[in-house]
DNA sequence: GGAGGATTGTTATGATCGTAACATCGATGT
DNA sequence: ACATCGATGTTACGATCATAACAATCCTCC
């Protein structure tokens, strides 16, 4: 009968170091083009092709580049962002209109703000207060922004950290408008979120802000999260996307607090 | 309604227009192929090559495809990374190889660090206490990974954050190791970085720690920056690259604490 | 040493990309 | 009205990429 080798305890040793060298030589760039990295590796770029395509869960093919795939694949968040992906931009395009030069602002975590601060006009000069680890990034390249981002445990499902000793900082810190986002929001059982760690650091962050606006897209009207932290009519502004027709008997008891915003020019 | 000619002077506004659409479509997903984002922005691909050709600080074209440009071009720090990239590989694989299942770490910033979180084994259970961004965004994505960023007031030059109430939750963690990094390493003014809000934190992360391990390629040796944080017989060990024969009467100076990372298999 | 599987290199061919050149269209100024 | 300019579309062609098929080589086990 074929008897089967069972060789593969040695299989592929010489691809495993390739690919770690591949991964040092990549690492600090952004892509490496197939035939330098075959010239690095010293074998051809038919095995370069062979080995990457065989992980792709490290790296990810692209023209005839090789990029990291961490810079793509990375959070399991972003999966889940694309949904009303759109109307989340729309509610932050009119956020972003709120914000003025010198501001200092508080934005929230989730997968709704971090629209909101792509969407900063660039020329602004402002000081952001955050505690996502998806805000922070797109602000920490901009010269123009000074970025306070308190720290603590983080917490990979909603990309935050849960702060505990920042929020004294937060509390020394002059707030002028706080972006919060939300889960839920329901006119009799209030504002929600899924992640309790979220609690402290939204309801800190409002505590002090001047100014507070809630950024929901229209599907979250009418849900009720696990987690509670406000009331609908301690928000100056809930600023929402076109709803269904369904979910427009629920905005009929929210208030006058509530702002649909249009669709960009 | 006659569509008035607007032009102001300002040439391109569809363009920039376009340009935004291209951002908002590309935000949240790494690559956009070009003959997608022509038929999103319903132009031909020609007419999105120009734009993307004519704003390079803002994307990237790689293969048939674009990609942010914040990906690639992201840090200014990044462009100086590659000095000396092929050492502070050497060292931080050398290092790597200290850390066991199971242990609290603190990782400094900087640019070598990063090689050291990048080469973690994946299956390895660790806790990581860190204050820089570019420490803290690989591990975010490690399951295995503990994540605790001290935060504060970003600092773009270093990509760490100037750490001040956080402090006190370093002080209440139990660190096994700590693994720093400098500027410069002289054997009679002592190890020393470039910025001074460095130092707090490096000196805290001492205090505590169980193990101190400097992290620091060749050129490094002899070297003196502007903040002194600690002296070379603090740590147990100062892990460095093959030093040039330039430097060899340094490394005779600096003690039996000397370990010289030898290169990869 | 030889069989056989795994790995790697080479070649060939069709698909796609990159760019230049030219065509088209609309708006503007005189 | 007409020349002109800027933005956009179309076409063409050389360069590069993607993939399959096959050859060469290495390794392990018998």
């Amino acid at each position: 009968m074929a008897r089967l080798r069972e060789n593969n305890g040695e299989t592929g040793e010489r691809k495993k170091a390739r690919l770690r060298r591949l991964a040092g030589a990549l690492y600090g760039r952004g892509a490496l083009h197939l035939n330098e990295a075959a010239a690095l590796l010293d074998v051809s770029a038919m095995t370069v092709r062979r080995d990457i395509a065989g992980a792709p869960e490290h790296f990810t093919y692209l023209g005839g580049y090789i990029v990291a795939a961490s810079a793509e694949g990375g959070y399991r968040l972003d999966r889940e962002k694309d949904n009303h992906a759109a109307a989340k931009a729309i509610v932050c395009a009119h956020a972003s209109r709120l914000i003025s030069d010198g501001d200092t602002i508080f934005v929230d975590c989730g997968t709704t703000t971090p629209h909101l601060v792509h969407r900063l006009p660039v020329a602004l000069k402002v000081t952001v207060v955050c505690y996502a680890l998806n805000v922070a990034e797109p602000l920490a390249v901009n010269p123009n922004v000074q970025l306070i981002l308190l720290g603590g445990l983080y917490n990979a499902s909603s990309a935050s950290f849960a702060v505990d000793e920042g929020l004294g900082t937060l509390a020394r810190l002059g707030v002028n408008k706080a972006f919060l986002s939300a889960g839920g929001v329901h006119s009799k059982r209030g504002v929600s979120c899924s992640n309790f760690h979220e609690v402290a650091v939204k309801q800190a962050a409002m505590a002090i802000a001047l100014e507070k606006h809630l950024l929901v897209d229209a599907s979250k009207l009418g849900q009720v999260k696990s987690a509670f932290f406000a009331n609908v009519d301690q928000f100056d502004s809930i600023i929402t996307s076109p709803p269904t027709p369904e979910v427009a008997r629920e905005i009929a008891d929210l208030g006058g607090h509530l702002v649909i915003a249009s669709a960009e020019p």
